[in-house]
DNA sequence: CTGTTAGCGCGTTCAA
DNA sequence: TTGAACGCGCTAACAG
């Protein structure tokens, strides 16, 4: 009734524990006909390694955990699907935790994951979270996406400051002037960084500024576009923190009757799968976020087989690339779908597919 | 350097490794004295129990295996999330596996799962995997979601059929009569659950049927869209086999000038985030899906649990309701934004949360 | 080339 | 109440 063991194959096959483990993990010198015999067992018991057992004895979990504040939303969707893309080619499997309100919980995952994983993905934005990490997980490969430019830890940062600046300066360009923020929630590093962003390029223009808090969410966006929407000093353009607060912001805007971009210019942040979507498209700062989550992965796993090489501290920086959708510029190419998103590499064909939803 | 062992702990306290390991379990009768010895020794050398070890040792590892075909779009992220807060609070944690073009990929991916998880929740299309998961995960629970109302095993499905003439009904009942149905690619059990009960609704109104072949994908659904849309005998409303190829349809109609909905009306199926945001809101079947996956997981663990025990074989179906938007009926309030979604028990607050996406 | 044996880190009997 | 010893299933030395 119970699933067959290493030692039940070899008992079956007549041979010894150490030469059926030589056979299945193709290491060591084997006879064709032990070979033979093991195999025969093998699926006449149907039997299959226990990979915690393996692991043990190894100490090798072939398994990255991926510690996140929220599986909510297109972003971290599509990172994890490039993640899982990337452990898939390289053996590896992707264990998840996500909804960490506090560094508290997020530490607590952390640890429950010791045993569990070879690596660590830490996207938790709670900057003691990121401390904590490193004491607290005891020698485990570490990789932060946390938004703080962690500088002397292995770590991926986007460039939002930059990206931010782009997004004001491509509003600008177009004729814009009265360019509020709807920025990202306080105490999120990457918030932060693209309201600085926002500031610092509009004080540069010498524009007054307007700067409204939000929370990442299309709700949030939803609201504080509403509330925009009825100023009397309306804004003519809204930089929003992320794609998700700007499509809240479109609607909302919609709503009350005004016309993007004629009325009001619109940009976003991310460049996530619903931006192409909306009418009008979204003018955004592209992060290729599979691409991303693909390439942090396989840079962990990297860092887990180099274990204690030349340490690989640098802080990768991801730039975001401005792409202009009608909703900031009536000119730009109203393409609908599929036309101005680039397959990424962590994308697999689904044309025809049979990919059930 | 290395992360300390129970026995470190032990040593460190001066007591056996037997009342570290009771102290810490909690199970087991100890002193008061010895328990804070140990605690002590346990926060000195930053203690983390191992947790491979002990799920050998066990023969529990509290971690849930969920393999599905893929983890593009909005519908297997939903389903995902809605699954890791059932795992969240249940203590487990779920680990993914996606991207199995054929069956073959499928099982080897469930035979990995072999001692690394305590039990498996399926979503793959492919028939054979369903019947192979069985026989090659060696007593290992496994809730199905595969579409197939694969009756003597636990497993989920959606009503497709009857949510797919609840669809057909809505449009007839509107007033139209040239309904297409973009369906989902063959041999697809969804899919093809969904196109037969196009046709049986349309049977029973005795009206002519019209069906094209997508792929599940927003592109594959514009690429239909807009051969329709071109069609001599050009339909007046299309049902679409999901959300995404409705959305892909949507706009491939705007594109060719046509007005959705008075010229041809759309009705999607699935309901995912995205369905609310397009304008003009889609009109589609409501999955719950977050909330279905969540309850996926709790039923997993409940059977886990139970291992043994009176077997839970039911075959629990899932009846999507239909939710009216402007896509097919221009009466309909068109509400922009968290209005007609309801707050699904899988969803946590954000409107001032930390996350930072 | 093969078999024996010692761990991997922890939970858990069973005596004491 | 505590500790010593065994076993979970497997890999990896070391002999043979």
């Amino acid at each position: 009734m119970k699933a067959a063991t290493i030692r039940d194959v070899a008992d079956r096959a007549d041979v010894s524990v150490a030469s059926v483990s030589r056979v299945l993990t193709g290491a060591g010198p084997v006879t064709e006909t032990t070979r033979k015999k093991v195999m025969e067992a093998v699926d006449a018991l149907q039997y299959v390694p226990h990979s915690g057992a393996r692991s043990l004895s190894t100490s090798k979990t072939q398994t990255i955990g991926v510690i996140l504040p929220d599986l909510y939303g297109e972003y971290f969707s599509e990172l994890i699907r490039g993640m899982d893309v990337g452990a898939r080619a390289l053996g590896y499997h992707l264990i998840v935790s996500s909804s960490h309100d506090d560094a508290e919980e997020a530490s607590a995952a952390i640890r429950s994951m010791r045993g569990r994983v070879d690596g660590l993905i830490v996207l938790s934005p709670h900057l003691d979270a990121a401390n904590l990490a490193t004491s607290l997980a005891g020698r485990l490969p570490i990789l932060l996406m946390n938004g703080g430019a962690d500088a002397g830890r292995p770590s991926i940062v986007v460039d939002n400051h930059g990206g931010a600046v782009q997004a004001v300066e491509h509003l600008i360009a177009t004729g814009r002037r009265r360019i509020a923020h709807i920025s990202g929630p306080t105490g999120n590093l990457e918030a932060e960084s693209r309201l600085a962003g926002y500031l610092e390029a509009m004080a540069r223009a010498n524009l007054p500024t307007t700067v409204v808090e939000g929370a990442f969410t299309q709700a949030s966006g939803h609201q504080v576009g509403a509330e925009l929407a009825a100023r009397s000093e309306r804004p003519d353009a809204i930089f929003a923190g992320n794609d998700m607060m700007a499509v809240g912001a479109m609607l909302a805007l919609q709503d009350a009757g005004l016309s993007v971009p004629e009325d009001v210019a619109l940009v976003g942040f991310d460049d996530v799968p619903i931006a192409e979507l909306v009418r009008p498209g979204l003018t955004t700062l592209r992060i290729r976020i599979a691409d991303t989550g693909r390439s942090a992965l396989e840079r962990l796993v990297r860092l887990v087989d180099a274990a204690g090489a030349p340490a690989d501290t640098a802080c990768e920086v991801v730039r975001p690339e401005l792409v202009v959708r009608p909703s900031s510029d009536p000119a730009a190419q109203a393409r609908t779908t599929s036309g101005d998103r680039p397959r990424d590499s962590a994308s697999l064909p689904h044309l025809k597919g049979e990919n059930p939803q």
